[in-house]
DNA sequence: GACCAGGCACATC
DNA sequence: GATGTGCATGGT
């Protein structure tokens, strides 16, 4: 299962090349990220993320400033956009507590640890949690996201109804625990899904090949 | 004008 | 423990 999941990997990004992920500039910004692709299309959440630059709120100081209704009609364009601003300065409020606003001082934790206190913050889930934990501070865990379901499932290697542990637990049983492997994994099933895997009509030219019948 | 997007929390049975 | 619902914008 490994060779095969490998395969699939090389396959592509043999068509995609590196994706460089996460799309930020700072770590601070991926948390952001995360919390507002929530159930969005990320070409929304670019928007949201444009106006709090704008508005020099992109980062721990800005965003511990700045009041609720003040967020909620900058990151409008991302939808959801009263419960993202809670989310947002809930995460804050976390942060503030348990690390004096440092980031470092959550990267610091180990993967156990940092997973736990994550998804006590409320508004963040299991995505949204190890998207921080991968792409923000750089520890060794899968990310699973709607694309990873259908894809996998799809193709025969899940269960259709398979829940987020499990597959999880899947990929990480089955590939070496490599930061650099999962970061560029989960990028490229991204892509994949995003190109090629919105419609059934959608497989003519997936890496992955086309498939038939029900999806 | 439906339908969907890189979820999550909460109510109800 | 499983299933249903609210949250909301912008693109196809």
């Amino acid at each position: 299962m490994k060779d095969k999941l490998l395969t699939i990997f090389n396959k592509m990004h043999n068509h995609f090349g590196d994706l460089h992920w996460w799309p930020a500039d700072t770590p601070f910004e991926v948390i952001i990220g995360a919390i507002l692709t929530q159930n969005t299309a990320w070409t929304n959440v670019e928007k949201a993320i444009a106006n709090l630059k704008n508005s020099r709120l992109m980062d721990y100081a800005g965003l511990k400033t700045a009041k609720e209704e003040e967020l909620s009609p900058l990151i409008r364009p991302a939808g959801y956009y009263n419960q993202k601003a809670k989310k947002i300065k809930n995460f804050i409020r976390f942060l503030e507590q348990d690390y004096t606003g440092d980031l470092d001082g959550l990267k610091k934790e180990s993967l156990g640890v940092a997973r736990e206190k994550l998804l006590k913050v409320h508004g963040v889930g299991p995505e949204t949690a190890d998207s921080i934990l991968l792409y923000a501070l750089e520890k060794p865990i899968f990310v699973v996201d709607a694309y990873t379901k259908r894809i996998f499932s799809r193709h025969g290697f899940l269960p259709q109804m398979a829940d987020y542990h499990f597959v999880q637990d899947f990929f990480m049983e089955h590939l070496p625990q490599d930061v650099k492997l999962f970061n560029e994994y989960h990028a490229q099933i991204v892509y994949t899904g995003k190109n090629f895997c919105r419609s059934k009509q959608m497989c003519e030219g997936c890496p992955l090949g086309i498939l038939k019948g029900e999806g």
